[in-house]
DNA sequence: CTGTTAGCGCTTTCAG
DNA sequence: CTGAAAGCGCTAACAG
């Protein structure tokens, strides 16, 4: 992309620091020193300087600042899918987190690429981000995620970071350990489920949550009756199609969102099947396909608005910090968020088979 | 926000382009006119600065572009609710767009404020935005936009622009009437409204679709069914629950939105009414709740994609196209996308009341 | 306390 | 065709 000055429409003439100084009658250091108050400054100044300031309407140029200290005061976001409601809705919530900072927010998406993500990354590593949030991508690597929190600080959402960083996640573990000791309680035994890919951290939570609660119980985990691939509709329609056609048939499924749970709605009406009376289900993450829903659908939902509150704060926070305290990670760390199981309609005992 | 060097973990020495110069033997400006072939050099100065380039993985400072030449490289997007899922879709869209073409994505939220757009705009303009797309967002003006295009190119998403103006719309009017004159073919003759603020463009055209239908038969409007109002569920709620319990009850909801057509099923549940046998309904706007629910929703759909699409491409127009062309507002004007109903198993004919 | 000065990395005249 | 030099607006170091 070639740079040239804009085609030019009337551009007002900026007012600028010079500007401000002159109308103070002070230096441009003195002027600089007290609209940062960021060093001595008589009384006087500061007040010519301010109203100076306020009466010509200054505003400090963010890309000279940038360019001066290093710092750009915007902070990239990187997820998979920005279309994805679930974290379009986090992702607002970031960005208004952030926006109360003072910060802008450049947002990505990573398609679930490697090579997408690190291309974005260097991208905006160049534009000076100062800081970057990064959600689950492609096969995970603790290591990667370490090599650039070297560089800028860098918050993970619900993806595994290295010793010592920092992230936000969701217990997808207990999650799913809830939803399926539930339905074990119900007096279910074949449960299917299907979720994301194992190789992200969500699927494997979910995963080994699911086989926690079946071995819990002494019950052999089928792994027939998992599926872990990317969410496709059509996919998980043929799948669960096929294992409801199946002689053992579950009597449950715990279906991960809204698009897998559409599959599985899809196969439950072409076999004729009934909800809960057949089959029980539970979706996991909430919407308002579920909570609207005849019957209702069951769900595993967690606080979107809190993840991303909550990541936007840690990675303030990484950003606030200077390294100045003697122990380092002190901020750092991983913040767990937990899931709750919405009781609806669409759970029940299994039928005699 | 202050802004001071970061906490300096270890940042890499930069490879500038003196560095390029130095390494291919020839002078600062040779290697900048060379690697933006932005004038005469030899062909052998201009493979020397490649091969150095390449060699020491340069990369350009955009921040110090931005500082020459006023570009940023960055567009600003800016939508009531990033989290609305149409949104999120088209801006999915926009970013993918944009990328193709190097440039970066801000993305802003003004809760449809009109306060806080013009904060975000200054925002987003100090820091050199190449670009502006914005969405709809509460008073409408025309002449603010103009004000902002005049200094930067804009294209309005489903927002009225003034004269000359750039935008891209759906076609809101149109897609209202058709779905107005399906029920109406199908027998009904009072339909309830339910949809945004009027206040708004595509409020407004809903509207005026709605009763250019209706007139069209030389049936009177009843005020009493046209709800605009800020997309609330609890409020939709209540209100398709009074209009069901009236003597002349509606029978039939055009009702925008998941959240809006949330509440009318929760009031369709309450009151009893089957859908389509009591009631007909039509959704403004696909998602999975339509697509999903038992009875399938019919659906007043657009093509989300190319509502991105089109807008990226008409700003990507709008910045690159210098004011060269003696036609100064040729690529500019309005793109109008259609819209389409889509049957599925909500609508019938009424019930004799 | 204050003014002056040196750049950050780059593009773009302007002389050679 | 090329090199030298100016300067975008700002902050930080240094001398007064």
């Amino acid at each position: 992309m070639s740079r040239t000055r804009p085609p030019s429409t009337e551009t007002p003439p900026r007012v600028t620091i010079r500007d401000v100084a002159r109308a103070a009658g002070v230096s441009l250091g003195t002027a600089s020193r007290a609209l940062n108050r960021s060093g001595p400054v008589s009384e006087a100044a500061l007040q010519a300087v301010e109203r100076a300031a306020k009466t010509l309407a200054y505003a400090p140029d963010p890309i000279a600042q940038s360019m001066r200290t290093g710092t750009s005061g915007v902070v990239g976001v990187l997820v998979s899918e920005l279309s994805n409601p679930l974290y379009a809705r986090i992702i607002t919530a970031i960005e208004k987190r952030l926006q109360r900072e003072g910060y802008a927010m450049v947002v990505g998406n990573t398609h679930n690429s490697k090579a997408q993500e690190e291309l974005m990354v260097d991208l905006f590593r160049r534009r000076r981000v100062d800081g970057l949030i990064l959600g689950p991508c492609e096969a995970e690597r603790p290591d990667y995620l370490a090599q650039i929190a070297r560089e800028v600080p860098v918050v993970a959402m619900d993806r595994d970071v290295g010793a010592g960083g920092a992230g936000v996640h969701v217990d997808h573990f207990h999650g799913s350990y809830d939803a399926t000791r539930y339905l074990l309680d119900l007096g279910h035994t074949r449960i299917a489920l299907m979720t994301s890919d194992s190789a992200l951290r969500p699927g494997r939570e979910r995963i080994g949550g699911y086989r926690a609660a079946l071995e819990e119980r002494g019950l052999a985990v089928d792994t027939g009756l998992i599926r872990a691939s990317r969410s496709a509709m059509d996919l998980s329609f043929s799948d669960a199609l096929a294992m409801l056609s199946a002689k053992d048939r579950p009597t449950a499924f715990i279906c991960l969102g809204t698009r897998i749970l559409s599959g599985v709605l899809q196969a439950m009406k072409q076999t004729d099947y009934r909800v809960p009376r057949d089959v029980s289900l539970i979706c996991v993450g909430d919407g308002d396909l579920p909570q609207l829903y005849s019957p209702a659908i069951t769900a595993l939902s967690w606080d979107l608005e809190a993840v991303g509150t909550a990541t936007a704060e840690m990675l303030l926070q990484a950003i606030g910090g200077t390294s100045a305290q003697p122990d380092a990670e002190a901020g750092a760390g991983a913040i767990r968020l937990s899931t709750q199981v919405v009781l609806r309609e669409s759970c029940a005992s299994p039928p005699a088979l």
